[in-house]
DNA sequence: GTAATACCTGTAGTCACTAGAGGTTCAAGT
DNA sequence: ACTTGAACCTCTAGTGACTACAGGTATTAC
C-alpha cells in the first residue's frame, strides 16, 4: 500500500514546531510562513496556544521543501500540493507541470554553463598586473570581449 | 591605448535615459534605481530637469549589467566598480572576487544539474497514469527515492 | 498648436523568506 | 514548588534587486 501527503496514521505522534521544523529541514518562521500564505493548513493547537502537528505534517513540509529546492515556485508547490491531495487524478498536469519545470532548468544550466566558462578563461587570461590591464574587468566592461554565444538575458539567469 | 571606465571622449554625445537604457540593456527604471543606491553617479540634469548621459555611462553601466549576468551581487559590482574606478591598482583584488564567484557558481550548476536529472529521472518513470502512482510525486514527497548525492541545500540553488 | 512620447518624483508592491521586539508556555533540574 | 532557560507566540519590518504605478512636466514630431 501507498502512502499519501493526506493519509492519517493509525497512532498520530504530536510534536512542536521545532521539530517539525528540523525533521523537514526548514525553519520554524519559514513553517508558520507557510501556514500564513495557506501552503500548510492551520495547525491545531495545544492548551498554550501552540501549534501540534502530526507526522502528516512533516510528509507536507518535506513535500514542500523538496520542491522549492527543486526550483519549483511556491505557486507551482500549491498546484503540486493541489493534486498530491487528490491521487485520483491523471497526473499529466503534474507532468506538464514537471516539464515546464525542466525546460527552465535546462535553460538556467546553460546560461550558468556559459557564464562558469566565461569565468574561467577571464581568470585563465589574468597577467595578474593592474586592473588596467585586467581581462576581468575588460570583459565586464566589453561586450564584444565576451565569448557567448548570444547577448546575456536578464540578471534572473540564477534567480 | 586603452579605454577606462572614466575616459571622456573629445567630442561627448549627450543622451536620455531612454536611449542609456537600450544601449545598455536594462530599464530606465533599473538606471535611477542603480543612480539611488549609488552604482551610478548623479547624472547632470538638462534646463527641464532630464538626466543627460555621456558615452561613460553607457560603459558603467554596460559594465554593471555584464556584472549583474555574471551573477554577481550588487555589492560585488559596487567593489568591482571601485577597482575598475583605479586602474593603477593591482587586479589581485578583482581576480580572487572573481575566483569567489566561480566557485558559488560551480556550486550552482552541480546542484542545478543534480536537479535536472532527477526531474528527467521522475518524468520519464511516469507511467502517465493517474497522481496516486505517479512517480513525480513519489519523488517529491519522499527524500529517500531521491537519487541525488547529498541532501538538497536551501531553497537558493538557483538564487 | 496639439498630440504622442519620454521623462520626473515618490511610493508601494513583488518573491520568499528572515529577523527582531516583546511577551507566554513548556520541560528539566533542584 | 520554584526557577531557569529554551521553545513558542504574534506582529511588524527588513532583505535584494528590482518593477509598477500615480500624477505630473518636458520634449519632439507633425
Amino acid at each position: 500500500m501507498k502512502e499519501h501527503l493526506s493519509d492519517q496514521p493509525a497512532q498520530e505522534r504530536h510534536i512542536g514546531i521545532g521539530e517539525l521544523a528540523r525533521e523537514s529541514g526548514c525553519k520554524p518562521e519559514t513553517v508558520r510562513y507557510y501556514e500564513q500564505i495557506g501552503l500548510l493548513p492551520s495547525a491545531p493547537r495545544n492548551e498554550g496556544n501552540q501549534r501540534r502537528y502530526t507526522t502528516a505534517a512533516i510528509r507536507r513540509l518535506t513535500f514542500i521543501r523538496h520542491a522549492r529546492d527543486f526550483g519549483f515556485s511556491v505557486e507551482a508547490v500549491r498546484e503540486l500540493l493541489e493534486m498530491a491531495d487528490h491521487p485520483a487524478m491523471p497526473c499529466q498536469e503534474v507532468d506538464t507541470l514537471a516539464k515546464r519545470h525542466l525546460a527552465e532548468v535546462e535553460a538556467r544550466l546553460a546560461r550558468l554553463t556559459a557564464v562558469r566558462d566565461e569565468l574561467k578563461r577571464m581568470i585563465n587570461q589574468c597577467a595578474g598586473g593592474s586592473v588596467g590591464q585586467c581581462h576581468i574587468i575588460d570583459v565586464l566592461s566589453d561586450h564584444r570581449l565576451c565569448h557567448q554565444a548570444g547577448p546575456h538575458g536578464g540578471a534572473e539567469i540564477i534567480g
